[in-house]
DNA sequence: AATAAGGATATTGGATACAATATGACGATG
DNA sequence: CATCGTCATATTGTATCCAATATCCTTATT
């Protein structure tokens, strides 16, 4: 088996976007901020022209604004942006999950258990985020669908900026494990119909409770 | 009113962007063909620094591919990724005509006319694919999603690519005229039923269509 | 006092120079 | 004869330098 073992051999740039993008994803910059290269040059100890490509990088993904001669900042959305996102991804995931359930093998239905005792053993808020996509990931794998996939990336890597963010005060955890487990249970029995259902509730529920808070962040925060 | 009239300033990079993404689109850079940064800043006559910006913009949008210090190569997909793509675009575009047709006001459909009137009346192939694209992205409008426009646009970025190569041998151009007439017509009626049923024929038809002549495309390549 | 003009400063944009890495050819070695 | 190692060449990656542009403060003018 060729190229079984593969280490990804990452370039300056890509390592100082994951790092920056790592950055927005948990609130450390924060929305707006501005974003000046020198700085960012000096932190990594490197010069400003790798700083420059992973910006430009983060700015094609939609994480940072870029204006010409201004530099960059750290983008905003609208609360019916956000909306959106979760919109968008609820349809591309409803598809994959449609499709993943009949195909889905032994072997990822244990790669989803895996996930679920990591996220019910941990109680690092931080990792809660990213193993949550990876749980969603997994029970999509079997679809195949690579393009879908990707997009389903760039859209959670903007809702998961959010959710994250706003992670530690959600009441919705405790619930979201039992759904993670019927869903998987759906999968196993490969009905679809309410897997799909289940699915939907689950992504509707994040966004009804992610928008009121955000909604109600941004109006204290104007005061 | 201010701003009214804006000049958009564009960047050394964002225009060699445009015009590589334009040179991809148009099949002038071949799939799959290697990207040598030092010609291509000779061929517009500046230094390899913005030529690699754009290049890794284009790689970004996923119609480049790059590789450590090997450089960029132009993305080619396989036949599966390119349906997927014109599902994704499918499920994407039937929400937003969904939601537009009951926000289209008059003048919204003015403008689509205005388009079909140009398309009628230009024989350039090369200008139809954009205008193709102008009239879909005019239908949306009225749907306001901004961020379900934006993520359209990189889809319909990697289709139209496939679908500008085969315009030329592709029998569905007088059909197509025929249903993006029904589709405004169903629109003005307030018909949302109707114009999804139609989007959806008129999308799924271009798909078939065009995966047949790849594939057929693709094997005599090979031989 | 308010506004406009001008210049000082900070920051980004681009070109050049050098370093690092990959590719391919050639020869040595088993 | 095949395989490995070494070196030459081509190409990409990064740092540094200079130019262009924006911002902000000062000053002049009404």
């Amino acid at each position: 088996m060729a190229g079984t073992r593969v280490v990804k051999k990452q370039s300056l740039p890509e390592m100082i976007a994951s790092d920056l993008r790592e950055r927005i994803l948990s609130g450390e910059l924060a929305e707006g901020e501005a974003i000046r290269q020198e700085l960012l040059a000096e932190e990594y100890d490197v010069s400003r022209m790798p700083v420059r490509e992973a910006l430009k990088r983060l700015n094609a993904e939609g994480l940072v604004l870029w204006e010409n001669n201004r530099g960059g900042s750290v983008v905003k959305h609208s609360l019916p942006e956000i909306g959106e996102i979760f919109d968008l991804r609820m349809m591309i995931e409803l598809d994959l999950f449609r499709r993943s359930i009949p195909n889905m093998s032994e072997a990822d239905f244990e790669a989803c258990e895996r996930l679920l005792a990591e996220m019910e053993n941990s109680d690092d808020v931080s990792q809660w985020g990213r193993l949550n996509y990876r749980f969603h990931r997994a029970l999509y794998a079997a679809a195949d669908r690579r393009m879908s996939n990707e997009f389903l990336e760039r859209l959670s890597l903007h809702s998961d900026r959010y959710v994250r963010i706003h992670l530690s005060v959600m009441k919705q955890r405790e619930p979201a494990k039992e759904e993670h487990r019927q869903l998987l249970a759906c999968a196993r029995n490969g009905d679809v119909e309410a897997g799909t259902a289940l699915l939907e509730k689950h992504i509707l529920r994040t966004k009804t409770e992610l928008l009121e808070l955000i909604a109600a962040q941004r109006k204290t925060a104007s005061r």
